[in-house]
DNA sequence: TGAGTCTTGATGATATGTTATCGATATCGA
DNA sequence: TCGATATCGATAACATATCATCAAGACTCA
């Protein structure tokens, strides 16, 4: 097998998936490994195409059902988590356990920024529970323009 | 035309209509008001498929093409506004101005609640600002448990 | 009422995102 | 290295939601 580095600061996430692949005798390969240092390099929220894409400027080829395979099995093995955003996209991001976070997203440039904060969640909670409802899981993305989008924009008038 | 009846509780509702469709040379229809009504009547978040289907089982003859017309219709007018979920469905809703809502939704029987909290939007603008964002729009989705799935659930076992 | 215009219903077409197929190829343990 | 098996890439197939087409019918106003 061709050797494709695997970047050390996610050890962890390595050796998940290593543990994955064997209890499902599954293999190693390139493509999967690429897939995995791609998220890690790029570090955002990224959807199949994205990727498919992001490999051709590359000169790799990654065929694009390749892609949506190991993003079904690396979702399956709970190292990405998929996402739908409000204008439709369905975005994956790396999956960090114990760890929640909601996003806050720029509608001029699209770049997604995560945030957590304890106080809405807990006000989350409240306001399930004034209506009777047990709170299972929860959404909050926040759309706005980003500082960069919105200097931009002003020097442009 | 056949009549329909109109509901007088959605008055404003029906004269903004009637103010669109002259604006627009448009004509008034069987078929309009029937789906207008029917929003009304089952007051919820609702989509296409789900109207059609309602249309049949009350014996009316509303083409499947009409009401995706007349959902675009009505969300031109600002008569209603769509809204799409985590679990990918695209639902409309009626459009009440100047209020703004969000939204729990129960995961075993579907059902969707409106709900505001001014402490929440507010935490949402002060986060977005220490991200250096102008706060645009967002949207809050809650999923639990409702009050009677879960006495369900608690006399099942 | 009748002409002109808009609308309807049925259905075929389309768009989009995702999955199945299959022959060729890569992986990995023995 | 070899062989069994998993995986690959290309692309056809699929699912789903929505839209376009068009002849027949409804609406409006003079």
């Amino acid at each position: 097998m061709e050797k494709v580095e695997r970047s050390s600061k996610y050890d962890w996430f390595w050796s998940s998936l290593d543990n994955y692949l064997e209890k499902h005798q599954l293999k190693q390969t390139k493509q999967r490994t690429q897939i995995i240092e791609q998220f890690i390099r790029l570090d955002t929220h990224i959807d199949a195409e994205m990727l498919y894409q992001q490999f051709n400027q590359e000169g790799k080829k990654v065929g694009l059902a390749t892609i949506y395979r190991t993003l079904t099995l690396l979702e399956q093995a709970k190292l990405v988590e998929q996402r739908s955003f409000a204008d439709g996209r369905t975005l994956y991001e790396l999956n960090t356990p114990n760890e929640h976070h909601d996003h806050l997203v720029c509608i001029e440039c699209k770049k997604v920024i995560e945030f957590e904060n304890q106080e809405i969640e807990d006000l989350q909670i409240k306001v399930a529970h004034n209506h009777g409802f047990r709170l299972t899981d929860h959404r909050l993305d926040l759309y706005g323009v980003c500082s960069s989008c919105s200097s931009e924009i002003d020097s442009a008038n």
